[in-house]
DNA sequence: CAGGATCCAAGCCGATACTG
DNA sequence: CAGTATCGGCTTGGATCCTG
């Protein structure tokens, strides 16, 4: 991500696609919860719902598909009555929990400075309009 | 979103709001391609614009207000013609470059084993459809 | 219990044209 | 050079109802 050896002058377009791929893919507005829910062990569906408040299930659905399709879940389904689907995280998705902690580490730390930041910019507009 | 205590909790899960917020800062379409092209530090509008390729003015223009509305990035006017502004990472800002370096990272050696998982998931539902 | 289907509002984002 | 203004398509996501 950083280029301090590249020329200021090139385009970084290819060094950042990959990022930007990933993010297209996790940075939605459930995904990174969903695999938070997950990262203690196989749930099912309604379990999930329930950890996460304020999913609908039309967006569990669709996020659980996605992250399915991506190979960062998998899904099991079992024929009994009622019916039973656990989702659990591949390999694949346990290895991004590594990546996800470190950025919510530093939004643990760095949030107060953001809303702190945003705060001061109001004002700052409000004073001059 | 509210956590009672499931035996299943991880400390993930409790505070993954923070980690939701940041996403909706950096997780748009460009905001991480742009805190990219300023890693190197500090850069003019049409430098930027340059430096990533398909961005339009517009969104650049919002993108980098919203970064600076956040305290990530800083705006430098000069009052000279033709005009010359300046934007620069702040301590805030380059705090965010270890993070994203990481899922930079994460994505370059993963981003194969996805679009493969995409690839079978496909032909899967297309065996059966 | 675990979804599928449908409708609809809010927004994101690109393209284009214009300005100091 | 560094933006602002406006329009319009497309996507996102919530609410609601329905099914095996």
């Amino acid at each position: 991500m950083t280029n301090k050896n590249v020329s200021n002058d090139e385009p970084i377009l290819s060094d950042c696609q990959a990022v930007a791929d990933v993010l297209a893919r996790v940075g939605d507005k459930w995904t990174v919860m969903v695999v938070g829910a997950l990262s203690g062990g196989a749930m099912r569906y309604n379990a999930i719902q329930r950890r996460i408040g304020g999913i609908s299930q039309r967006m569990l659905t669709l996020t659980l598909k996605g992250l399915e399709q991506d190979g960062l879940v998998t899904r099991t389904m079992y024929t009994v009555i009622p019916p039973r689907v656990d989702y659990e995280l591949t390999d694949l998705g346990r290895s991004l929990l590594g990546p996800i902690t470190i950025l919510f580490d530093w939004a643990k730390i760095h949030q107060g400075a953001m809303h702190m930041a945003r705060a001061k910019f109001r004002e700052a507009v409000a004073i001059v309009p």
